[in-house]
DNA sequence: GAAAGATTTCAGGTAACCTGCAATCGCAAT
DNA sequence: ATTGCGATTGCAGGTTACCTGAAATCTTTC
């Protein structure tokens, strides 16, 4: 009933997360939905913003979706213009992509009403410790990965 | 681009939580297809065990999702009798919801796997770390249901 | 006793996932 | 070299879990 590791009853983690991220859905909806981009969009933008070149399928990992959902995420940002996809000159198959001016320019738009949603959900918190959820977000994050790496190689 | 509340990039502690809610999608719908009841019914259910006797809509409220969206959610586990429903005495209108034997028992067949599961998500972190990863969740949980309070009163 | 608010229900729609299948290419081993 | 395996990409068809809109019923408040 209670485990050991977390304190509280089983499950508890696991249904926080889900629970913040059904709450955040709403709001994250509203900031961005009327900037002509989508939830999905977004995220593989920012992920495109810090790590250029990737191909669609390496995002697909990172955000731990399929190849094929990750593909037309990809392509309804390539036709918005957001993203720009180059063949690989040493790969003939793979494609990588790379975030375009506008692409940045939606971005930048958005970043002061997301850090303004992010402080409000962390408001609470005391001096440091926002940090350091960060960090134990991270690891669980680590251990996901390593975890549907393991289980399913490649499907 | 640095939000001095979290030390990291903009949006990234809610980068974070997206991640995660999708990288344990896939392991917890195995888990749980296959036991005869979807995420969302899980969730509901735990919730009526904890706290049995809530209306259709006070569980919607605390899942973040609209009182329509839950009301399929609990008409499908009282089709499969997993939920009991009452008509409140005091309160014509309301309608109490029960978890019955039958979906106690759905989510102690669970229990195990959940928890393990669970336990792999934190299994990198220290000792004590859980429980505090856990507390700064709740905080972030209160703050968001604060926020919908305010903005969205009911629609 | 009428207006305002909340709960429930029905109807219709959408975003973001999924599986299955096929074509193409790189790479390694026979 | 050719055969076979894994990875990337593309296309087709579904499902789940959300959503809005609108109406009926009941409670509360003025």
């Amino acid at each position: 009933m209670t485990n050991p590791r977390t304190g509280y009853p089983d499950g508890y983690l696991i249904y926080l997360i889900k629970q913040i991220d059904s709450g955040l859905r709403r709001p994250f909806d509203e900031l961005i939905s009327g900037h002509g981009i989508s939830t999905a969009g977004y995220t593989a933008l920012t992920v495109l913003q810090s790590r250029p070149g990737m191909t669609s399928s390496e995002l697909a990992r990172r955000t731990f979706v399929r190849a094929q959902t990750m593909a037309e995420t990809v392509t309804s940002l390539t036709q918005a213009g957001y993203v720009r996809r180059e063949k690989d000159p040493a790969h003939g198959l793979q494609i990588l992509l790379y975030i375009t001016d506008l692409g940045l320019e939606r971005v930048a738009e958005l970043a002061p009403e997301v850090a303004h949603l992010e402080s409000d959900l962390v408001g609470a918190l005391g001096e440091g410790e926002p940090a350091e959820l960060i960090r134990a977000l991270r690891a669980c994050r680590d251990a996901l990965a390593a975890l549907s790496r393991d289980e399913r190689p490649s499907v």
